[in-house]
DNA sequence: TGTCTAATTAGCCACCCGTCTAACTATTGT
DNA sequence: ACAATAGTTAGACGGGTGGCTAATTAGACA
C-alpha cells in the first residue's frame, strides 16, 4: 500500500494515470505529452508498474500501457474505511 | 494533492490516522503506541497537519489531535474519478 | 548484416524523507 | 522562581527520489 500512495504522490504520475483512463497508450505517446526526457518518463512508468497501477504489453517496437483499476480501488477502500470508521464511531463493526 | 498522497504513503502515518478514526487522542497517547521517539512522531504529526488530514488543539500541557475527513474524502474523490472515467469510456461526461 | 526507431537501463547528482539526539517552548504545580 | 511534564524545533545522517545524459536492448526492415 505504501508504494501505491507513493506512486500517486507525484503529479506527473497522476497525470499519466488520468491519460490512461481514456484508454491504452504507448510509452511514446504518453512521453510526448510531458516536457521531460523519455528516460524520466520510463522511470515513472516503472514506479506505476511496481505499484501495479498500470500494466504493459509489447506490440512490435512499442509498449502499450493501460490502467489497472484494481489497485486504485484498493486505495479508495483504504481511505473510505478510515472515513467510515471515523463517522460511524457509534456501533460500527469492529 | 501531492502532500496528501505523500502523507498517506507512510505506514506509521496511516496507522496514526487509523487510531484517530476512533476519536481524538493526545500526542503522547499516540506516540506510546509506536516504537519510535517523540520527535519522530512529532514530525509525522506535522506532515499530517500540513496535508490537513488532522487538526490539533492544545489543552493545558497536552495537544489533542483529531482526524479531518474532508481532505481524505477529496483523495477518495480523485481516485474514484480516475476509476470511473476508465470504466465509463463510453458516454461519460466531458 | 546493418541501420533506424522505440523504449529501457545505467550511472550520476541535487534534493527530500524518516529517524535520531540535543535543545528549546509551554504549561502546571510547589 | 524552580522543577517536572508534554510536546516541538534544530541539526545531523543515511537512504531514497526525480531529473538528466549516455549507453543498451528489442524489434522492423532493407
Amino acid at each position: 500500500m505504501d508504494i501505491v500512495f507513493k506512486a500517486l504522490s507525484d503529479p506527473t504520475r497522476r497525470e499519466i494515470l488520468r491519460l490512461l483512463s481514456q484508454g491504452e497508450k504507448t510509452a511514446g505517446e504518453l512521453a510526448s505529452k510531458f516536457d521531460m526526457t523519455k528516460p524520466s518518463m520510463s522511470h515513472h512508468f516503472a514506479v506505476l508498474k511496481d505499484a501495479e497501477l498500470i500494466s504493459s504489453r509489447r506490440e512490435g517496437q512499442q509498449i502499450w500501457y493501460s490502467l489497472n483499476t484494481t489497485v486504485a480501488q484498493e486505495a479508495i477502500a483504504w481511505v473510505m474505511d478510515l472515513v467510515e470508521r471515523s463517522s460511524g464511531k457509534r456501533s460500527k463493526r469492529k
